[in-house]
DNA sequence: GTAATAGTGTCTCTCAGACACTATGAG
DNA sequence: CTCATAGTGTCTGAGAGACACTATTAC
């Protein structure tokens, strides 16, 4: 039997026994009625969720709030909130709780991609009562520490290996970000390419913290966990690591095919720079030489600005000044970008 | 519902109403009371729709409930209903829908392919009140003639040209279903087929009414429109042409590099009908060798029964007897199948 | 100087697409 | 018989991946 991913089977469910409601009327008649009164129903609450990526520091890092009451209190889970019911669409609810979150406003708001992830809606996933979360997935190029918003007891950006160390769900043979970089580790992790391990990507998680990225000025008074440390893998709240998991992996089929890696980065950039976007969020190191030539084949992809890099580059070990290129007209990548190994993906 | 008695902020949020983002609280606080009592809120209902492909006589259908009250009172709409709170998952919720539409019951469903398509909650896509609808996307092989099920006035399976003439977004010169085989054209295609495919597709709109397809014993007191006719295209209630249009580019995504598209086959089929698939879901003709050998060369696609056609095959106008084929193990095409063309499309 | 990067050239292998061709069976 | 289909062989062009190589800059 088929199915993918997040293809449910069905089963067949029967509900008369524990339906309350009416037997004999027909459905339909409830719904009708349900329709102009919906507190005959059992409510459920509608909230948005949103998974927030950005790189800092060569790192993903996804942003999270820390929760200030049960269930959960002290955990991270992602910003969210609920949907203005009758005053604000569901992308306009998401586009609110980022703005929210990160203290950005409009121009710089306008720079992040955001599109709908999926809705969970399993019994039981809040404690406390029924709730359908609509998730939504950002990408932001990088973003200054998170405002503890308005409506944020604290907000950070956390590296996303502290959450989802290995990176994902279908169990590959390639760790993403943790193994495989850390010095005392087995050369590759896909084994592919041993040597060009990038140290940006190595230093990150740590060097970050400290110097390039130092965390978000922790909410005062929470004293609870600071930006994880590393080691531990942090458990988000509620069901948010698996949400946190269908988007990283949505975020990596993504920009396969499409452009969006640049919402990663600042309006110009370097095609090392991009390369680097493609790195961090597959995990796996890619042919820089082929990269580039690549990028520069795809209609669309990316357009010259003529400029190159001039002003001090940061870590730079010395080259050449690269070119400097904007993101082009193109939506969709055409060939798209391959991602190394696939193959384990299969079966 | 349940609500446990130290329930404490259901996430940080403000309620909807007030939020005056209040200066000193914290906003913590009130998500206190929201979470403790959701009716606080402006009600949302949540309900999942579902949109039921399926193949019947070489045309691509599905399934539309007629409406028996306004708004929208006598026009086609998806299938779907309320999600029964903390009863039922989601994914449940949509399985009961298109089980009680359908009238399938276990072994029939479980061939059923089910996936979230995306959510839709827009204010206003219902005059009567908020709602936010999940929607799902069903690939089921051929099937009976849809029950008027337990809570629907009459189910039909609608033929998608009636209600999306010429296919879909990405406008293509390639019509779909309503494009003729041009005589001259290479071999294969939409055109493959020409006696059963075409007049079928074409008459489908009557003839199923009268013969193959007789509508479901009416909701007699709606007058309105029967299976529609051919020409004018059908206008589905709410949103639901919006997101029959979503569900169709899902499936034209899905069915290149999964394996999906042996949902709409009996369990075991012949290269000629996998191909017959992709066409009409498509809209464009393949190259039949090249098709063949591409299916035959992805590894875990489908695999042989080792035995070949034997029974009276229907529209067979000659030519040696097909392998029989089952479906693989493989969850993903690797690599993947390339529909023709390509153009712009994005969300 | 060394080391690392930007960018180009070019080879090989895979694969998609096109065509040619044989074999089979319905009418 | 004709004609449409099932299935195979094979060529060509595009493109991915690998490697070699030059040029440029930081240290």
């Amino acid at each position: 039997m088929r199915r993918t991913g997040a293809a449910v089977g069905i089963r067949r469910q029967h509900t008369a026994a524990t339906d309350p409601r009416g037997a004999g009327e027909r459905p339909d008649e409830r719904d009708f009625l349900a329709g102009y009164d919906p507190r005959a129903f059992d409510p459920i609450a509608v909230t948005v969720d949103v998974v927030a990526l950005t790189l800092r520091g060569g790192a993903l890092h996804v942003l999270a709030v820390r929760r200030g009451g049960p269930p959960f209190e002290g955990a991270w889970a992602l910003p969210g909130g609920f949907v203005r019911a009758g005053r604000e669409s569901l992308d306009e609810a998401a586009a609110r709780e980022l703005a929210e979150e990160t203290g950005l406003r409009a121009p710089a708001l306008d720079r992040v991609h955001l599109e709908q992830l999926g809705s969970y809606g399993d019994p039981g996933r809040d404690p406390r009562m029924p709730v359908v979360s609509i998730a939504y997935l950002a990408f932001a190029p990088g973003l200054p520490d998170a405002h503890a918003g308005s409506d944020a007891a604290g907000a950070a950006w956390l590296p996303l290996e502290a959450i989802l160390p290995g990176g994902q769900p279908a169990a590959e043979p390639s760790r993403p970000f943790e193994q495989g970089r850390r010095p005392g580790t087995h050369g590759g992790g896909t084994g592919r390419r041993p040597a060009p391990v990038r140290p940006e990507a190595q230093k990150s998680a740590e060097a970050q913290r400290s110097a390039e990225a130092p965390e978000p000025a922790e909410s005062p008074e929470a004293a609870a966990p600071a930006v994880p440390s590393g080691q531990a893998p942090v458990r988000l709240a509620f069901d948010h690591g698996r949400i946190l998991a269908d988007a990283l992996e949505r975020a990596r089929a993504k920009i396969e095919y499409t452009p969006l890696a640049t919402a990663f980065l600042a309006p110009t950039f370097t095609i090392g720079e991009l390369r680097a976007v493609y790195e961090t969020v597959w995990g796996a190191p890619l042919h820089a030489a082929n990269f580039h030539r690549k990028v520069l084949s795809v209609p669309g992809f990316v357009e010259s600005t003529g400029r190159t890099e001039t002003d001090a580059r940061p870590g730079s070990r010395g080259g050449p000044r690269a070119r400097l290129y904007r993101s082009g007209d193109a939506r969709l990548l055409h060939p798209a970008l391959l991602r190394p190994d696939r193959e384990a993906a299969v079966r």
